[in-house]
DNA sequence: TTAACCTATGCAATCGATTGCGGTTTCGAT
DNA sequence: ATCGAAACCGCAATCGATTGCATAGGTTAA
């Protein structure tokens, strides 16, 4: 193994006590003197005595570790979430195991073996887009095994989530462009198989009909791909035909900017002529000119509460059964230059 | 623990046989019949038998697990990273323990020792800013304990390492700017403590001295954060005295992108008036107007040979002793708008 | 017939730490 | 002097899997 770590074995030999003695000094335990308890705790100290977590896990069945299954490492969302989990394992004594799916249902599957190998005490899932399966997640739930998902669920899947609230966040972005004076208001929409989407235009939707405006069917422009280069080109093209644009909500931050692009190349001014807003609040966001208002939902928040909710029911599931809740994050609007014309 | 997961015990007397006998019949060991083995492997295969990763562990001193330890997570260069590492370790069998140390040196402490706890096989390490103390590796390379060190590297630590070509990802930028027709060029250093940091100054110096231009010291400008705050600021201040600078090479894509930001809101043009070449290729640097030239340093690749050469030292540390070398992986010049004044 | 041998399997120790159950001292009280 | 009770500490089992060694039973050759 390792570079001889020192065990309690060793610190038994050499201080010709019991490994039992060792153990219980090393913990306080009473009916050690503390005589014994010093010696024990120093010789630890000197040695640089390290309790082995492989052995703790095997002797109390439970690894204080868990799994986190994404799609993709490299993706500001997915980080963010990753990093919020990271700090509440991190401070609850949690080790976090890593697993890419790439997008791949069979790597999924793979993972989900792997780590049930490992032990884990629980999972953290967002599962991948070919997922329609949910056998693997099932079967574990069935038999109470923790699982936590994340921002993409399934009615198929009965256990507890955390996904942010779309509707409102389009909502509130839709409604700001109104409060800064714009009524043509285009809507960059992504996929239309998707959830988020379709969450997404309805929150648009309907802060327009609250606002009295009427809705028009030629603003709402689906941008399936959801690149920058995507809805560069689709505005280019479709403000050369309406002049009387002012306002653009794009459900994600690339299609804002690609919008963006297009309004500056027509000579259009960011914000005084044409306010945009972005979904997702992606880091590069903040970095362009003008700074692009967007919904922000925070993965930082949906990690740390996935993470909380995870261990929390680790933690408490011999004492009461879990009932499996969905957690909807409140998407907060972050204004900044882009948006606002006064 | 788990929900039940079916042991080698329970198989064993529900054939009423000895554990020893399903071991073997499971891993197909001669001197057993064929009648029972494959008695054993249906019954394991109808009991969902997964070996226990835990026992193994502790049988074998050996987890299969790698810890890695980096700054932050929600960064692209490091998420890439992650990423390749990730892919390698699944392909070899391996799990991947992720640690962030939000640049805390004392976390960076702790994480090493909480990896250790769980019997990590070995180290993927990125030390923090803060880290110039050294001890908590030296002390495990001189036990023989398996570290490889990416992107941050240190000449107080003697390990095999992966980094790029800083010099001369420096030197290229440099150089193209030079092309463009600049001699007062600026360089946005990084922290002096960092290697990376030297070699990217070096590469700049060189290309200057190569190129006949003369050394300006008042145009090193140290940015110790990184940010684009930091560097917006100081180039704010800085382009207000000087008002011939033409060129601005920053250490880090963030820190160019606040001089772009600087000098647009002093009405310099980029890139005619100011050329600025970037550092790293974070995602946003494309998408910011004008696109920003920069030098690629593949995080993938980098996470992919840095665990390659970890698994290979910790498959082969008993056969031969290791010795320490630095893999310098070549950086390539990206020139977008941002620099091309012709 | 019996020693020699092979086949198929079980025993028990091991990895490192924990813990229920006893077992020895030691010391004070009667 | 004797008894009882703290005070301290050790034995051994346990977690799940592996593995060197032993052994039961059967076969074969001399």
């Amino acid at each position: 193994m390792k570079i001889g770590q020192a065990t309690i074995k060793d610190i038994a030999k050499a201080l010709n006590v019991s490994s039992s003695t060792v153990s219980r000094a090393l913990k306080d335990y009473p009916g050690i003197s503390d005589e014994t308890k010093k010696a024990v705790k120093e010789l630890a100290k000197k040695m640089n005595y390290r309790p082995n977590a492989v052995a703790l896990s095997l002797r109390k069945s439970k690894s204080n570790t868990i799994g986190v299954i994404i799609p993709e490492i490299v993706h500001f969302f997915f980080s963010t979430v990753i990093s919020g989990i990271e700090e509440v394992a991190f401070k609850e004594g949690y080790n976090v195991i890593l697993s890419q799916t790439n997008e791949s249902y069979n790597r999924e599957i793979n993972s989900v073996n792997t780590l049930l190998a490992s032990q884990v005490d629980g999972l953290l899932v967002s599962f991948t887009k070919e997922t329609n399966d949910f056998e693997h997640f099932n079967d574990l739930l069935e038999r109470n095994f923790p699982i936590v998902f994340f921002d993409r669920i399934s009615e198929k899947i009965n256990a507890t989530s955390v996904i942010v609230n779309d509707f409102s966040g389009a909502y509130k972005a839709t409604e700001h462009l109104i409060q800064q004076g714009d009524t043509k208001i285009v809507h960059l929409a992504g996929p239309s198989n998707l959830l988020i989407s379709k969450k997404r235009l309805e929150g648009y939707l309907a802060a327009l009909r609250d606002n009295g405006i009427p809705i028009d069917d030629q603003l709402i422009i689906e941008c399936p791909k959801g690149t920058q280069e995507e809805s560069y080109l689709t505005m280019l093209d479709f403000m050369r035909k309406r002049q009387d644009i002012t306002g653009i909500f794009a459900s994600n931050d690339l299609a804002a900017s690609g919008a963006m692009k297009a309004a500056q190349e027509l000579g259009k001014q960011v914000p005084s002529e044409i306010g945009i807003v972005g979904f997702s609040n992606w880091q590069f966001s903040s970095l362009i000119n003008p700074p692009l208002s967007t919904v922000e939902q925070s993965g930082f928040k949906i990690g740390e509460t996935a993470a909380k909710l995870l261990i929390d029911q680790i933690n408490f599931m011999n004492e009461h059964p879990v009932y499996p809740f969905t957690e909807i994050m409140d998407a907060t609007l972050l204004v900044r230059a882009s948006s606002l014309k006064k």
